[in-house]
DNA sequence: AGGCCTCGAGTTCC
DNA sequence: CTCGAGGCCT
């Protein structure tokens, strides 16, 4: 019997010797073949060879279990179901990029970057694709692939290494001897055309639901939890970014970036290029728009980026985009229908919005019903009436929007839109001020159901109380049978209450409390966040909960204490203001307390004014600070950031290559100060 | 007064 | 994603 061999006892030394040698042989042919194939796009070996290869590989590792690494190539297949996805943090956020759609928006661009960088050359600008699927962070610890995380929020994403194991253009193991500590390879997950018909084949057989484009077949792909599944959908990977870099000096260039990712063995885009200046990227963009179809994956526009690293650096972002990159669209794909309707929604402020019901219509391999006309006037400048042939198109290629109407179709008996004098769900007047755009339901919470279901729901959406498997669905009962007004009511639900309601046995009531119960540790942002006061959002609520540290201490404010916090005018310190002095609305404060709803209160801000009332302005690369460090810390000194220089300056700290604004702030005497005197006037105030 | 930037609010489809 | 509007800078 082959006992002795379970137990390992009847191998001999030198045998075991070989087949270890062998075994590394196998992985670097395989690995070497993968690469050709799938990242130098040039096949080295017929696949069946391959398979050979593969198998033989297997079958070593089957019967020495020893020589099984993390980066062999029959590692990628897939294993067990994960239950969910982990929350991965980015350590550097995954921003967005801005989008231009016409030679004007380009145009913009170029001089916008020209007039920041004080530069009137030409800029060198590297061209890529703009892959149509799904960014992904790829963190490789001396040269070994430990992690991958989707984009989510760019902030936060999901663990989905397993899953990203099982692409094969996708190195598990960076080609390189001298691989840096750390990396962060970002890139995009896509299918390609081809593939994604073969898979649409396979579903049709197997009777399954096909997919609507490669890009929804690849984050489909992506977001299995059995990724035995994902090994089996052919998905492949183009760096395009980096994250963090530790132990290697980064590229100045990077266009040096991606052709320094090529030679780790990391697939880039084929096409990319440096051009100079906008007419460079014009041509590209033309290059690209003619041989779109024949590319074998779907892209939706070109990326332009400035080259040089270094003057990325100098432009930095604005907000959540760089102002060094711009994704150039092409136009979004079209189609035309026929409005059958055009509802009223109303939402949780009141406002009403006009929804155009639409006869469906497959756009861009997505069937769309309905879209939004924003308001009233949006309806009058179309001129969009009932019965319309009309054009609709997926803005960014997600939300469907009427383009316009096609006036030689549209038929005699169609109905101009009127908006109603009365809210279609309560019958309150509607109210429209003068200079606004929106039309307002007058009912408030007290009258109106629909913003009362609105309101609920924002106090239990995610970013706001976070209560899991209360949806729309269970809101709208709620509220129709009565059972919850107030957000104070969600907290005195019982289980039979809850059981009693459609598609709800104990078990999903259980949930729901638990869910209810879970949310009572909270933020004070959340919570302030979660009351739904009108221009107080996500942000707004965090900068409230900052300054005041506690709900008190908001609560006792006036308005000059509000209007000290940043971002907040006159009109939103009224509404908070006159938010807290409303009865109705101390009295739900005062039951959500009471129902165990807490958090961590802090100390009101300390206002350093160290720098109060001084203005600075930033110029040229700073020895040490980035830009971001040194604004940061002169606001948390009291002082302000301008972006450029007057007479109303206190001081201008210049850095290697300062350029227009240094030669302005001798021309007016302002102080110029360098890296080193800043710090100090920081610390001291002197 | 005018323009830029951010934030808030509303929306679609799977 | 889009639009509108508030806040702040020039």
């Amino acid at each position: 019997m082959g006992q002795d061999d379970l137990f390992g006892s009847s191998v001999n030394e030198p045998q075991a010797y070989d087949v270890a040698a062998r075994a590394e042989w196998l992985r670097n042919e395989l690995n070497r073949h993968s690469h050709a194939y799938y990242v130098l796009d040039n096949p080295s070996i017929p696949d069946a060879e391959y398979d050979q290869l593969f198998r033989e590989l297997q079958e070593l590792e089957a019967k020495h279990p020893e020589l099984i690494v993390s980066d062999s190539p029959t590692q990628r297949v897939g294993g067990e179901p994960l239950p969910e996805f982990h929350q991965v943090r980015h350590e550097v956020p995954m921003l967005s990029i801005n989008n231009g759609f016409s030679e004007e928006d380009i145009q913009n661009f170029d001089r916008r970057v020209r007039e920041g960088l004080g530069n009137d050359h030409d800029i060198r600008y590297a061209c890529e694709l703009k892959f149509d699927g799904l960014a992904i962070n790829l963190r490789y610890e001396n040269g070994l692939l430990v992690q991958a995380s989707t984009r989510g929020d760019g902030f936060t994403g999901e663990d989905v290494t397993v899953n990203i194991r099982t692409i094969r253009s996708i190195p598990l193991k960076l080609q390189t001897t001298t691989p840096p500590s750390l990396i962060e390879v970002r890139g995009e997950v896509l299918m390609f055309k081809s593939d994604f018909a073969k898979l649409n084949q396979r579903q049709r057989t197997a009777n399954q639901k096909e997919f609507a484009n490669p890009r929804n077949a690849a984050a489909g792909s992506l977001r299995q939890l059995d990724s035995r599944i994902t090994a089996q959908r052919s998905l492949r990977f183009f760096a395009y970014g980096i994250g963090r870099l530790d132990g290697a000096p980064m590229p100045t260039r990077h266009s040096a970036l991606l052709d320094w990712y090529q030679s780790l063995g990391i697939a880039v885009c084929a096409e990319r290029t440096v051009v100079s200046g906008a007419q460079g990227l014009l041509d590209f963009y033309a290059v690209i728009g003619q041989r779109r179809t024949q590319l074998p994956y779907e892209i939706d526009g070109v990326v332009y980026k400035i080259d040089d690293i270094e003057q990325q650096k100098i432009l930095g972002y604005v907000s959540r985009a760089p102002r060094f990159a711009i994704a150039h669209k092409f136009p979004a794909e079209e189609a035309t229908t026929t409005v059958l309707d055009i509802e009223i929604q109303v939402g949780r402020t009141g406002a009403l919005t006009p929804v155009a019901r639409l006869a469906p219509v497959s756009v861009g391999g997505v069937t769309v019903t309905n879209a939004t006309l924003h308001n009233e006037d949006e309806v009058r400048r179309k001129d969009i009436r009932l019965g319309d042939c009309v054009i609709v198109r997926r803005a960014g290629d997600v939300i469907p929007e009427v383009v316009a109407n096609v006036p030689e179709r549209r038929p005699d008996n169609a109905i101009e839109f009127v908006m109603p004098t009365a809210c279609p769900v309560c019958g309150s007047p509607i109210v429209r001020l003068e200079e606004e755009a929106i039309a307002r339901c007058s009912g408030g919470w007290l009258k109106c159901a629909a913003q009362r279901k609105g309101g609920l729901l924002h106090f239990v959406s995610r970013r706001a109380m976070d209560i899991e498997g209360l949806g729309e669905q269970l809101v709208e009962q709620l509220v129709d049978k009565g059972l919850v007004n107030t957000p104070a009511d969600f907290y005195h639900l019982t289980l039979d209450t809850l059981s009693d309601l459609d598609r709800m046995a104990k078990k999903s009531a259980q949930n729901v409390l638990d869910a209810l119960e879970k949310s009572k540790t909270t933020t004070l942002a959340r919570f302030i966040y979660a009351l739904g006061i009108r221009h107080v959002g996500e942000s707004t609520a965090k900068s409230l909960a900052k300054h005041f540290g506690s709900l008190d201490a908001l609560l006792a404010s006036d308005e000059a204490r509000v209007l000290e916090v940043a971002d907040i005018g006159p009109v939103v310190a009224l509404s908070i203001l006159s938010f807290f002095s409303d009865p109705l609305n101390r009295q739900l404060i005062d039951q959500l307390r009471a129902s165990g709803i807490h958090w961590e209160e802090g100390e009101p801000e300390q206002s350093n004014d160290l720098l109060a009332g001084k203005t600075f302005v930033l110029t040229g690369t700073l020895p040490t600070l980035s830009r971001d460090d040194a604004r940061a810390m002169i606001e948390a000194a009291g002082g302000k950031v301008a972006g450029s220089v007057s007479k109303k300056t206190s001081y201008v700290v210049a850095g290697e290559e300062a350029g227009s604004k240094l030669t302005r702030a001798e021309e007016l005497g302002v102080v110029i100060l360098d890296e080193e005197q800043f710090l100090k006037l920081v610390e001291s105030g002197s």
